[in-house]
RNA sequence: GGUGGAGUGGCCGAGAGGCGAGGCAGCGGCCUGCAAAGCCGUAUACGUGGGUUCGAAUCCCAUCUCCACCUCCA
């Protein structure tokens, strides 16, 4: 079986094609960098890195552009109202955005273009545009032309008719109030510096038209995939693909989309404000936690974020490195190369090729992993190491595997100095309760391991003696 | 009004005509000095009403409820 993903623009699964055989361009709508993230942000960004890395671990080189627009309406509203310089704020969130990522294990794109960067190639696509009939100036502002272009609407089946009127801009310059901006005219109340010069005089990007103008730059005219949030439909990706293709590019092959995070059954957003900030979150869970929890539901599916949620992946995360760990001591580690070219079980890899199927892919790790569990009682150490390689090279697609440098060293085994001196405490703790135990003094014994457990220290006593190991947050 | 999506056991969530995915919580058991971890077992589940079928959570018809996009939004 070959991978079969779900295309937004013919609401069907179909068989993924690359362009050229062996690499895959994507373009995915990153962050507008006004506000922090939360957790919604970070469930598109972890869907697209799943994809990245099953693409990957099945052959393909991926160029994954992921860009920032660091300017638009509320970046400057929103930095003028807190008395900063709009580009300072944005730098603020976009540092945000990355630590964000970066903490639940987000591959860095190979590229990450900021819209301001770009002013040279959206003025030039703009100019294509002018030169084609599909867009038109008006008082130091320029138009997308939606009548003049058959193909508007085709991405998500809108017609025209029926929508609403555009509200970006001033009705009564439109042609037709569906029409959107390219180019923003500058206003008086806005700072000269977000505004860069235009053959129609000083202005700045409209929203959608930046993506057309990097995802040209990076990909090329056509490209394999291009993702973005479930919002960004319509209108976003409906008028970039508009922009693109009326310039006469062939633009994105294949459009997906990630559903919302939801909270009792409502969207979770910004202008809401229901969003459940990244570093609220991560002050009281794991990030691998967080991880996981955002990508084991299915990305197409709403996923619904209550109190336990966090609690559930804590718990199945305890899982996984429980398991990897005890193996790992009692058939030794295995090598990442080892676990980058380990075969993985059918069952996961038909769960991932059909759209990605996260869910099911987890169920089978679960099961090796109950399997493994079973093989360490057992003494199989055969069967446990098979299940510890299969096991971490499943994860690992995830971006989950839990001897990966990003999550070693969260709980204890980290060869950090601090852990170090702290096992160095407890196992004169541990060794001290052995003393109480092997005199039957249960009290002593108990008092230890109470005491140790309040600090957040649980001790587990295995055949070969007690282990140590910090409690999970949360 | 237009477009798209969803209703599954206490909870989260897969599946999509026929052996009840998986996880969390619960209950019973094994193991343990007691625990923890682990293992084994454990469920009148598929919004409602009809229909098709030997058989439907899965197909058809009707109906109710919820959500999203069409304004910034992952």
């Amino acid at each position: 079986m070959t991978l079969r993903l779900f295309d937004t623009a013919t609401r069907e699964e179909r068989e993924f094609a690359p362009m050229n055989p062996g690499k895959v361009g994507i373009y995915l709508c990153g962050p507008t960098v006004q506000s922090s993230p939360h957790v919604g942000h970070l469930r598109s960004a972890v869907a697209f890195d799943v994809l990245q890395r099953w693409l990957e671990r099945t052959g393909y080189r991926v160029t994954l552009v992921r860009n920032v627009t660091d300017i638009d309406d509320k970046t400057l509203w929103k930095a003028a109202e807190a008395g900063v310089e709009w580009w300072a704020w944005a730098l603020r969130f976009e540092r945000e955005f990355q630590a964000a990522y970066a903490a639940v294990g987000v591959k860095p794109p190979a590229a990450e273009p900021r819209a301001t960067g770009h002013i040279p190639e959206i003025l030039a696509i703009i100019a294509r545009l002018i030169d084609n009939g599909h867009a038109y100036e008006q008082a130091g502002s320029v138009y997308f032309d939606v009548r003049s272009f058959d193909g508007y609407g085709s991405l998500t089946r809108q017609a025209l008719d029926d929508l609403s009127p555009a509200q970006d801009s001033p009705v009564e310059d439109k042609r037709d109030p569906h029409d959107f901006a390219l180019w923003k005219a500058r206003k008086d109340d806005e700072p000269e510096t977000a505004s860069w010069d235009s053959p129609w005089g000083p202005g700045r990007p409209g929203w959608h038209i930046e993506c057309s103008a990097m995802a040209h730059r990076y990909l090329g005219e056509e490209f394999d995939i291009h993702g973005g949030g479930l919002d960004l439909r319509f209108p976003h990706h409906e008028n970039e693909q508009a922009q693109s293709r009326a310039a006469g590019y062939g633009f994105a092959h294949l459009w997906m989309h990630s559903a919302w995070v939801t909270q009792s059954g409502a969207k979770m957003s910004k202008s809401l404000g229901n969003g459940l900030l990244v570093s609220e979150v991560l002050e009281a869970h794991e990030p691998a936690a967080l991880r996981l929890a955002l990508a084991a539901v299915h990305y197409r599916s709403m996923l619904e974020y209550s109190a336990s949620t966090l609690d559930e992946a804590t718990a199945q995360w305890g899982r996984f490195t429980g398991f990897v760990a005890r193996a790992s001591e009692r058939v030794g580690a295995v090598s990442s190369a080892a676990v980058a070219a380990a075969e993985l079980p059918e069952a996961f890899v038909d769960a991932m090729d059909d759209d990605l199927g996260v869910p099911r892919a987890l169920a089978v790790i679960h099961e090796t992993v109950r399997a493994g569990n079973a093989a360490l009682t057992a003494g199989d150490d055969a069967a446990v190491a098979a299940a510890l390689l299969s096991a971490r090279a499943m994860l690992d697609v995830l971006g989950l595997d839990p001897a990966a440098p990003e999550w070693a060293g969260e709980r204890a085994g980290s060869s950090d100095a601090a852990m170090r001196a702290l096992d160095s405490l407890v196992r004169a703790d541990i060794d001290a309760r052995a003393a109480a135990r092997a005199a039957r003094d249960w009290g002593t014994a108990d008092a230890i391991r109470d005491r140790l457990a309040d600090a957040g220290i649980v001790i587990a006593d295995a055949a070969d003696g007690a282990k140590w190991s910090l409690a999970a947050e949360g």
